[in-house]
DNA sequence: ATGGTAGAAAATCTA
């Protein structure tokens, strides 16, 4: 089963790139952040000619995720249900679905923005709230995969400088801490089964100053995995030719593949 | 002092 995540920076203007991509890489599950589409503007057409099932949770300007499928998808939901109070409330950034008898969670977390800031606080509530919710509602020995773009990158070797990202969000304690909250539940970075000891595998770059083609990037795209299914990885990449070309995504797409 | 680019949308906001 091959999973993968790509944080697509609207998919309106990146659907050609997209489906280029989806043909030669094959996932059989995809998870989309950052659609930026109202739900009634989700292309599940173009998706299902490819011969793919999909789920969106979409509000329009901003956000926006989608779960993509050649081998099922059921009992979807989106957001964290009404037992908890999303700090973001009204943004679209978690749909879940089961997909061939693995439940796949699509995750945009919040960006943060600046430390200290209102967004940074209410980006840790938003990862308590996940942490909750997944406790809640799921158990270390279900087959759960979490992945999309967490916003975080877990340890220093993740980003090109640590220098550089020095009083900035995405590398702070209490963020990182928020991962391990997750790892300490059970679930696993499991890309990092395929390369534990390889550092700057990064899935993001700005798009200013050549940060791509300067190799300044980070890596926040993660794919956690309980035990069922991190035990049975067998492949991982970053697809780093879907960041070149013409009209790229800012990120590039993580896959695994698990022999289930 | 706050750059640089891309995408939303229609003046700026978000990343």
């Amino acid at each position: 089963m091959r999973i993968a995540t790509w944080n697509v920076n609207s998919l309106k203007a990146r659907l050609p790139r997209v489906e280029e991509w989806i043909e030669y890489a094959q996932p059989d599950v995809l998870c989309l952040q950052e659609t930026k589409l109202a739900d009634k503007a989700f292309p599940a057409m173009a998706f299902s000619a490819l011969g793919y099932e999909s789920a969106h949770h979409g509000q329009g300007q901003w956000n926006g995720v989608a779960i993509l499928s050649r081998v099922g998808i059921e009992d979807v939901t989106s957001g964290f249900g009404d037992a908890f109070i999303d700090p973001y409330e009204g943004d679209a950034r978690v749909i879940s679905a089961t997909c061939s008898g693995v439940r796949v969670v699509s995750v945009y977390v919040p960006n943060g923005r600046e430390v200290p800031s209102d967004f940074y606080d209410r980006k840790l509530v938003w990862f308590e709230r996940l942490s909750e919710w997944i406790d809640a509602t799921c158990t270390p020995s279900d087959q759960l995969v979490i992945l999309g773009d967490f916003n975080v990158a877990p340890e220093d070797r993740d980003v090109w400088s640590m220098d550089s990202f020095e009083g900035s969000t995405h590398v702070t304690g209490p963020e990182r801490a928020a991962i391990t909250t997750l790892e300490e539940w059970g679930l696993e970075d499991a890309f990092r089964r395929i390369y534990p000891d390889t550092d700057h595998l990064f899935s993001y770059w700005d798009y200013r100053r050549g940060d791509f083609h300067q190799g300044r990037g980070m890596r926040i795209d993660l794919v956690l995995a309980t035990a069922s299914v991190a035990d049975h990885v067998t492949w991982a990449l970053v697809d780093r030719n879907a960041r070149k070309g013409t009209q790229p995504s800012d990120h590039a797409p993580v896959i695994i593949d698990v022999d289930l």
